[in-house]
DNA sequence: ATTCAGGTGCGAG
DNA sequence: CTCGCACCTGAA
């Protein structure tokens, strides 16, 4: 699975231009309510996906796809095949149970009050390898940066597809890059991370694939073993990739957050707020954290030019 | 200029 | 085992 940014061509979305082309290719996936494929998108768990008002585009499956949601399904342009269409649906998990996930969180007083705003979340079902190697490079960094040099990775190492993109490079191609190359694609001090996790899933040393049926505490003492994979990088992966529900990352946000509006803003190690949110939300740890991190860094916006408040501990 | 950004690996107590 | 600190790099 390949999900890249490329460039936006010309064509506004529903003009004719657009409409004529992609009405051979265009096909639709289910996605009840409340389903939100735009936030699904671009609440943080993905990188490389394009959003505008009316849809988000990418690079899916080695072509460059655009999507967009209507009534009760998203739609598709781009893509050919029923198989393609069938590993899209799985990546965009649209068939998740998110109205029933998020009618269990709501038991949560906090995540009550949350969830109006964040609603429709989905955890994606990304490629192990494409995750582990976007959160590798996301670790103490920003996301434009992240972005950019995963876009370098791809133009650097990536299979170049019709319409001038570049898929994301397969762990193969960047284990076979020097280390002085994956600095120049801004990797920094995580390009011998990253190079030496390549290699190792490349060898087979490092199989991928096995973590799917380990219990996530197990997958996740395995995942520990690699270097630039700490506890936040191990959860992103297990949540974002394998669909292990109890994940629950901890970066500065999701911290904040929980300190805020759990502790009364007392400060707390990421290990406390891992086991609180453990016991807390159970195998639905991972969709709290999603909208936990969504709301606190998207209310700023929504809330005006007063950003986060100190009753903000009391009211939430 | 200084600080921050979706942490991690290290050495010291 | 917990704690403090350095760390590529670009942008504000």
């Amino acid at each position: 699975m390949v999900v890249r940014p490329f460039p936006r061509d010309d064509a506004q979305p529903g003009d004719r231009r657009s409409q004529r082309s992609g009405a051979a290719q265009r096909s639709v996936i289910p996605a009840p309510p409340p389903y939100n494929l735009l936030r699904t998108l671009s609440c943080g768990q993905a990188f490389g996906w394009q959003v505008d008002g009316t849809g988000a585009h990418g690079v899916f499956d080695g072509r460059p796809v655009r999507l967009s949601q209507r009534a009760g399904v998203v739609h598709v342009e781009g893509l050919r095949g029923a198989r393609a269409l069938h590993r899209l649906a799985r990546y965009l998990a649209a068939d998740q149970p998110v109205g029933a996930i998020e009618r269990a969180l709501a038991a949560d007083r906090v995540l009550a009050r949350i969830l109006p705003e964040t609603s429709g979340i989905a955890i994606l079902r990304q490629d192990p390898w494409e995750c582990l190697a976007g959160c590798i490079v996301s670790a103490f960094n920003n996301i434009p940066k992240v972005e950019l040099t995963l876009r370098r990775l791809s133009r650097r190492f990536g299979p170049p597809l019709p319409g001038g993109a570049y898929g994301f490079p397969p762990a193969a191609a960047v284990a076979a890059a020097s280390e002085r190359a994956l600095r120049a694609c801004l990797l920094g001090y995580r390009a011998p991370y990253l190079l030496a996790v390549a290699r190792r899933v490349h060898s087979g040393a490092f199989p991928l694939e096995s973590l799917a049926a380990l219990p996530y505490d197990e997958a996740k003492r395995v995942l520990l073993e690699l270097p630039g994979v700490g506890e936040k990088v191990a959860d992103c992966v297990l949540l974002f990739a394998y669909g292990k529900g109890e994940a629950f990352p901890v970066d500065v946000w999701v911290k904040r957050a929980v300190e805020r509006w759990y502790f009364g803003g007392a400060a707390r190690t990421p290990a406390e707020i891992r086991t609180f949110a453990r016991r807390r939300f159970g195998e639905l740890a991972g969709w709290a954290q999603q909208h936990l991190f969504h709301y606190i860094r998207t209310r700023r916006r929504r809330d005006g030019a007063r950003a986060i408040g100190r009753r903000d501990s009391d009211r939430l």
